[in-house]
RNA sequence: GGUUCGGUAGUUCAGUUUGGUUAGAAUACGUGCCUGUCACGCACGGGGUCGCGGGUUCGAGUCCCGUCCGGACCGCCA
């Protein structure tokens, strides 16, 4: 037997057992008559003791062991003359009487412990090693309770988990696919899904009312921190529903999943609207953990010859309550901040409402005192505060507005990663305007249908038209989207038709959906879940990389397996694929 | 496609602003000493293509140009 425990179980009551170990050489500490080991598996870390007086040459053994060899002890529990309250395992420790290496190991490229040496690249070179680290291990064993929990609600619930394929058809709607040559079709290809959405609507239909499946998407776009090129969502769709039924739902999973793996318990989860989300937080999803709120100001700031303010067609501001002692560097590093391409601001008002009552602005030359107060009433500041004011396109002022928001949020320590403020956003627009190609995109996707009450003005204005669509966000990060689906036929003729799409098109694309409609749908709706957004953010981490066991790096390689790779020309031949000229 | 930060010992970094002797620190590693450590301690030691290519200069880790690689962000992500 390789072991009769782990690393992590022993204590006071198995003393004088006789136990076998087997794990990795976390570090030895040779104090000279005595050396300590730490002997590491998945369950925790037990110390090994040998003693030179009472078994010198087990002692000599020991001392030649390396960091993260593989070895198998045999010894005896035995309590700790000074005990280490940090470990599981602390109060005990095994007296060691035949150690058998099972595998030696290169020395690892960086240090193999909760605070390693090792910095990003190396560690996703050898990620196997980092995540031997409990930081990292510790995140892989949150996802997969977070998984059993997701399971565990949705089968209760009466959801049933289907797979769904993942060669599939192309559309050019929405993100770029990753495609796969077909090498039985030459000159065919397949796509892998972006998420199994066709294919849930198709299960509707098929009678599954309430389908759920933990399921790999893949997009082909550029990455970032919360953005993989595969990554994983909690996929539903229900049948016989409204968007009431949804959000509860849904809701419900929210709170069984933080009550479950957090204990942390939530009241109802509040809901916003679209158009208040963009009026209140210039954002469509806010985070609504602290509140600094926009106050648009247009009204009341014009007409005093300031030209910047004159030429805008909204001037938004923001109180960031306290900020009144911020020293003019702290300011301009604020002015850099919104002025950076990123967040795209030309400048930054700003308004010190001073401790004595006193105010002093960027802008004194265009506006007297009493000008000020003005604004200061319309802002609810009081004494102490510190307003900040963009101007310019609406757009882009929201959006300057609401990175300068999370910014001050963030400076001031309102955005506690350990406090958690779900919203749901309702009442999205169902359509985009896209400048760039003159035409009307669906801004979830072309299934989502129309709020009832909205329909008469998809012929007249239909950037109007509310969606029966809703996104959760929590902490400002969207962690799940979805709609109540069109099922009747001439309203989704209607739809394609408005997105630009020729009945052929539509059929072509969606022929498959369309045809299955016409075979009794029934009224269906769902949501997808960001499945490793929601393990990052209710850990309270930026980067879903932490909760993925072999992430891609930020140009969407594998650098561990070096993938991408060129293939041989003979798979390219079966495959009838020539290669054109590979930019430099 | 764009903005920005970085690349120096196995690793994480300092040194680059203002070019100048033998490129430092910590940690890891090796050796020795040490009987209660648990980030053990102490002493000694080995370890460098300063990402790569070119240029300026008497002289380049340091300045200039190009290039590759990595991080964050914008665009993009129905």
């Amino acid at each position: 037997m390789l072991r009769t425990h782990t690393c992590g179980e022993l204590n006071l009551s198995h003393l004088h057992q006789k136990v076998t170990l087997s794990g990795w050489v976390q570090r030895s500490r040779d104090l000279g008559g005595m050396t300590f080991l730490d002997l590491r598996d998945r369950y925790g870390i037990t110390q090994l003791a040998f003693n030179e007086e009472t078994n010198a040459d087990i002692c000599n053994q020991a001392r030649k062991l390396g960091r993260e060899w593989v070895i198998q002890v045999q010894g005896t529990v035995t309590e700790r003359f000074s005990k280490n309250k940090n470990i599981a395992t602390g109060d005990i420790e095994i007296i060691v009487d035949i150690i058998n290496v099972l595998n030696q190991a290169k020395l690892p490229p960086f240090t193999i412990e909760d605070i390693t040496d090792g910095g990003e690249e190396i560690r996703m070179k050898y990620r196997y090693l980092d995540l031997r680290r409990n930081p990292v291990k510790n995140n892989i064993i949150f996802r997969h309770k977070l998984s059993i929990e997701v399971r565990n609600y949705m089968n209760e619930a009466g959801f049933l988990e289907i797979e769904t394929p993942f060669l599939i058809k192309s559309t050019p709607e929405g993100a770029r696919d990753f495609i796969v040559p077909s090498r039985m079709n030459p000159g065919q290809f397949y796509a892998l899904p972006q998420s199994p959405q066709t294919f849930k609507q198709l299960l509707m239909v098929s009678g599954f009312d309430r389908y759920f499946q933990i399921v790999r998407c893949f997009r082909d776009e550029d990455l970032r921190a919360d953005r993989q090129p595969e990554f994983t969502q909690i996929d539903c769709e229900m049948a016989f529903v409204e968007q009431e039924d949804i959000l509860n739902t849904f809701e419900g999973l929210t709170k069984h999943l933080f009550k479950k793996v957090k204990n942390i318990e939530f009241d109802s989860i509040p809901r916003m609207t679209y158009a208040d989300a963009m009026r209140l937080y210039g954002n469509d999803k806010p985070d609504i953990r602290f509140e600094m709120t926009f106050v648009d100001i247009t009204s009341i700031v014009k007409g005093k010859e300031f030209k910047i303010f004159d030429d805008a067609e909204a001037i938004l501001g923001i109180n960031a309550n306290g900020c009144a002692n911020y020293t003019r560097k702290q300011i301009d590093d604020l002015t850099d901040f919104v002025k950076r391409p990123q967040v795209g601001a030309s400048g930054m008002v700003y308004i010190r409402f001073n401790e004595d009552g006193s105010l002093k602005s960027s802008v004194d030359k265009f506006y007297s005192e009493d000008d000020l107060r003005i604004i200061t009433e319309k802002m609810n500041a009081k004494a102490g505060d510190l307003l900040l004011l963009l101007s310019g396109k609406t757009e882009k002022t929201q959006k300057a507005l609401s990175e300068l928001r999370l910014e001050i949020g963030s400076r001031l320590k309102l955005r506690d990663s350990s406090k958690f403020a779900p919203l749901w956003v309702i009442d999205f627009p169902m359509l985009e305007w896209d400048e760039e190609t003159a035409r009307f995109y669906a801004k979830h996707h072309p299934f989502t249908s129309p709020k009832p009450e909205d329909i008469y003005l998809m012929d007249t204005n239909p950037g109007l038209v509310r969606a029966n669509a809703y996104d959760l966000v929590i902490n400002g990060v969207e962690i799940g989207g979805g709609s109540i689906r069109i099922f009747e036929k001439e309203l989704q003729r209607k739809i394609f038709n408005l997105l630009g799409f020729t009945p052929e098109d539509a059929q072509e694309q969606f022929g498959f959906l369309m045809n299955a409609f016409e075979f009794g749908a029934p009224p269906h709706g769902g949501i997808a879940f960001g499945f490793d957004r929601l393990c990052s953010v209710m850990s309270g981490v930026d980067s879903i990389r932490d909760f993925i066991a072999f992430p891609k790096n930020n140009n969407g390689r594998d650098v561990m397996i070096d993938a991408p790779a060129g293939v041989s020309q003979q798979q390219l031949n079966e495959l009838f694929i020539e290669l054109g000229k590979i930019p430099e």
